[in-house]
DNA sequence: GATGAATGAGTGTTCATTCAT
DNA sequence: TATGAATGAACACTCATTCAT
């Protein structure tokens, strides 16, 4: 029974260890080099397993590629909220600010992680629920904050909606074209406006 | 020489009218089958065209896309400002909010083609300077009206940025997935936080 | 000792019913999407058992493919044969038109199975001896018949080959393409000829 | 005008040229390792081709299998029907068996034709018109001999349709597989048969 | 300028078979 | 015996691009 058991966790285990090995190698050529030039091939090749294995953890590469962008935006959301609750800050609009902000300092690091997440957001990311979990996340950090901090906003859903469409759209423009200007430029704007959004 | 001016012109017109079909021809597919899934061939065909042909105007399926796109949105802009003419409103937010309610009702009259647009502006566009083109009339019209109506902004290219960035991104969530809401529903609360931006 | 046997034979019994439900497995889904497109995965999953068990007990599709029509068509004789003897109908014509009205019937009633036996049989489905145990079968029946009734045929094996030939080759036409008319249409022309066939 | 007739004609017999190289690639293929083990690739590497020019000229394996078998089996009626002319043979039943004699010949000289011949009649040909146009041919030649030798036969076509599925039949069996003995042992009992049924 | 036949690299996907567990 | 994860050769089919006419 033990046997059993350890059989069964090690075949598992090398099981997850394969779909890892498939969703990092996919993760990196998306980043490398756009998701259309990636070809399911290059995702096998570059994780050094045979091209039919894709297929037992994966359905096409939609299903890999909306993998890939759920797990590297929550991590990124987790990230955030951690570092702001490390920094002890102890007022709302500087809470959801350095959140902001901290997602805006990991595109501008990682200029692919942005162009990655983005192409999808607008590629029908929105019919499946993977946006909703982070999106769910963050309005729960942000509703919390909401009722430790005393605030009162009508329809806070909304507003945080606004904000982070606001935030994501601009940061991409600004990030990857300097459109209308450099980030660091534009981000006193937008942090002003933002901070008129939850007044 | 007159005849021969004639002659030109004949061709001249002639080239023009394959170019028109062919960007047409593409605009329909890119419409109805999407970007991805239109091939050369298909455009071509569909313009009662010679495959080759297509190349003695576009150099490849981007080149045709963005001339698509720049076409069709510039088109939107114009009707979009001359409706507020129409209009006879007189004052600068009811100008505004009219020329943004105009581009999201066109959008929901034909989702596909904030589809359209949206997946290119997300896929590139940026880089190109068919969004200038654009963004260059609306700003215009915008600072012609901040004059006009005695309006002082601190920056109004960025907050006019800010405002087409949260109207697009919000719009093309709201129409084709109805996140987090209608977009009947959503405008109110829209068009108050745009009020707020040019307060 | 006798526990011994038992277990024995219990998985022997096991093993049987491993076998029979590969083999129905099998069955049910060359009748449903042809034997082309089912796949070694169908049958294994459609039959709740692990890919690497069809190995044991049979070479490849080829090999179970025969021994299910193999079954299938053994059985079918079998039953023309008992519904012949059922009916106490005396005389040799009778008797063999009988067996091959039911088996037309069975092939009315099930088009697929004539599908699969077919086109089995043409594809070379003689290199093996299934044929021969089913002839076997039907040549015996028919022998004694032409015995019983004091028939006298010059060379009954050809003959009945022959007619055998005929009925089955007549009858896939008809019952799946109405070619050259419906089988009830034909049956007469049909049952005519055998009859003279048999003077 | 002439210039652009010739350079017509000239692509036209290109195309056409390149079309019969595929079909012919494909025959000897099918008859050298059967169909099913025949791809795409294979024909169009056989006939010196780009593997796109295939899909220029037929639409899948179906496709140019179906065109092949109707090629090469209009090709042996016609034969057979020419070959009865020339021998002047006189009366309705010897021109019959003349021209069911030359085709199983036929079939004694190229095995591998009845091969491809029969597995296809069996997997679905009765569908579309192959046959029919063959069996056009052959009938239209069968009741002309009729009305030229004054001979009433009630449902010729019938007739027709079942001697010709007797002699396909049969010979396939016998040819191939020697069962239930050599054709040309068999021959006389056949045409026995088929005198009967034309009696 | 216009054509469209020809190309062939490239793609996603399937599947019989093996073998460590 | 039984399993099912892994393999990778094989497949049909697409398509942007070229170029002789």
């Amino acid at each position: 029974m033990t046997d059993n058991v350890q059989i069964m966790s090690k075949v598992q285990e090398n099981k997850q260890f394969k779909r890892e090995k498939l969703l990092s190698s996919a993760y990196s050529l998306f980043i490398r080099k756009g998701i259309n030039d990636t070809s399911i091939n290059d995702i096998t090749e570059n994780a050094d397993v045979a091209k039919g294995t894709f297929y037992l953890y994966f359905k096409d590469k939609w299903d890999i590629q909306n993998k890939v962008i759920a797990e590297k935006s929550r991590l990124l959301f987790d990230e955030a909220i951690i570092d702001t609750n490390n920094k002890n800050i102890n007022n709302f609009p500087d809470r959801l600010i350095n959140i902001l902000d901290y997602i805006i300092n990991s595109f501008v690091e990682n200029k692919d992680l942005i162009k990655l997440i983005n192409k999808n957001l607008s590629m029908g990311l929105y019919d499946n629920n993977i946006l909703d979990e982070q999106f769910g996340n963050i309005k729960e950090s942000f509703e919390n904050d909401l009722k430790e901090y005393n605030r009162k906003i009508k329809r806070p859903d909304i507003i945080l909606f606004m904000i982070i469409e606001l935030v994501s759209s601009c940061a991409y423009n600004s990030i990857l074209n300097d459109k209308p200007m450099q980030i660091d430029e534009l981000k006193p704007y937008l942090y002003s406006e933002i901070k008129k959004m939850i007044g």
